[in-house]
DNA sequence: TTGCCTAACTAACGTTCGTTAGGTAAGTTC
DNA sequence: GAACTTACCTAACGAACGTTAGTTAGGCAA
């Protein structure tokens, strides 16, 4: 056996280094050109050893996208309760912006491949991922809501419809920011808080 | 052989049969998911058949990809010279806006399943659609330019960013708006484009 | 010491995959 | 009417797939 897989076999459970890798090729490859082959491989164990921690390859994938959102969700609240009522709408926006993209590109392959392939992943895998979705989705509802409250955004404006096109927005970044580029993550959440509190308008 | 097989099969060319299902079938289920089997049942040949039409299942997907970048294209133009330059800068970004949603969810699978399969495409496929994608892109990049010089936009505006950051809301659309519900296409574009003219400040 | 649990292994199962080989019937051209 | 082309067909190939069965080595408890 190769040194480097002992190495690593050594560093962390088994049943963590599956999920990270399998988050890992899910992201880079897309699920169903993943094997389980390939992700035991990089695990450094047998295909078939894979299913002593996991039931099947949908159910791996669930976890996987489970954990990515809920690290994508503690994030926006560890942003909220650091920046949270006694500052004002457009910093409020920003820091829940600046958590987002930082989950994306700062938090492993968890987050991005829960965002990533979520929308190509097989329905029952959705079911089982939904509910924590939806409580992620909910507190960006929810801030958005207590914005609206205070007055903080322009009144009349269709929260729901603000919340699905900005995370959107923020979502497709993976499709072209690049991480190890000059502009940092900071940077690019500044700037797309700014065009979206300000707007094009002259 | 079936009747309702039998009647679509004088209708249209196989070829072109082929490609509006394995549209509809990769947009629907993903591209590793479908097999040209599938395709094939849909069109209503055998799938050693489809052989005949194209060299392979990737040279398929590009040639899906390519026409429904392509009708994208082709739309934005036609809307461009409908509101062209004598229109005001909020009234040509929310013709662009409109014409790329009414792509996505007026003119078949082709132009949706261009934006949903490409991120998740294999990379040679990638390569064979992205000169078609810049094309599309540059027709964007190029509306905004003119609106920055008119001082249509507010000055300083990072077009790229905003461009980016403005088709990545609107392909998301895609994996929420009910196309069947009670709000129309338009009204969305111009709920999106007001959102993104006004920003979110009071 | 015996017995159980954990975490892995090897080997293989049946299925499905993309693709190819080779044939055939119906038109089209010379 | 012979030669050629078009557009399909049937049959099958080898490879890869997710998964299961059965086994084994090491650690811990009784």
């Amino acid at each position: 056996m190769a040194t480097a897989a002992l190495d690593e076999k050594t560093k962390t459970s088994a049943r963590e280094r599956i999920l990270s890798h399998a988050a890992d090729l899910f992201l880079i490859r897309g699920y169903a050109e993943t094997s389980v082959r390939d992700i035991a491989r990089a695990a450094g164990i047998q295909a078939a050893s894979l299913y002593y921690h996991f039931d099947s390859k949908d159910e791996l994938l669930a976890e996987v996208l489970r954990l990515g959102v809920k690290a994508t969700s503690d994030g926006f609240d560890a942003s909220n309760a650091a920046c949270d009522r006694e500052c004002e709408g457009q910093e409020r926006l920003r820091a829940a912006i600046r958590s987002h993209l930082s989950a994306l590109f700062e938090h492993g392959p968890f987050t991005s491949a829960s965002v990533s392939i979520f929308p190509v992943a097989p329905d029952d895998v959705k079911d089982l991922v939904v509910p924590t979705r939806d409580e992620y989705e909910d507190r960006w509802q929810r801030l958005f809501q207590d914005l609206l409250d205070r007055k903080e955004i322009r009144s009349g404006t269709d929260i729901s419809l603000a919340r699905l096109v900005l995370l959107g927005a923020l979502n497709s970044t993976l499709e072209w920011f690049d991480v190890t580029g000059e502009r940092s993550v900071n940077d690019l959440a500044d700037s797309i808080a700014d065009t979206f509190w300000r707007g094009l308008q002259p």
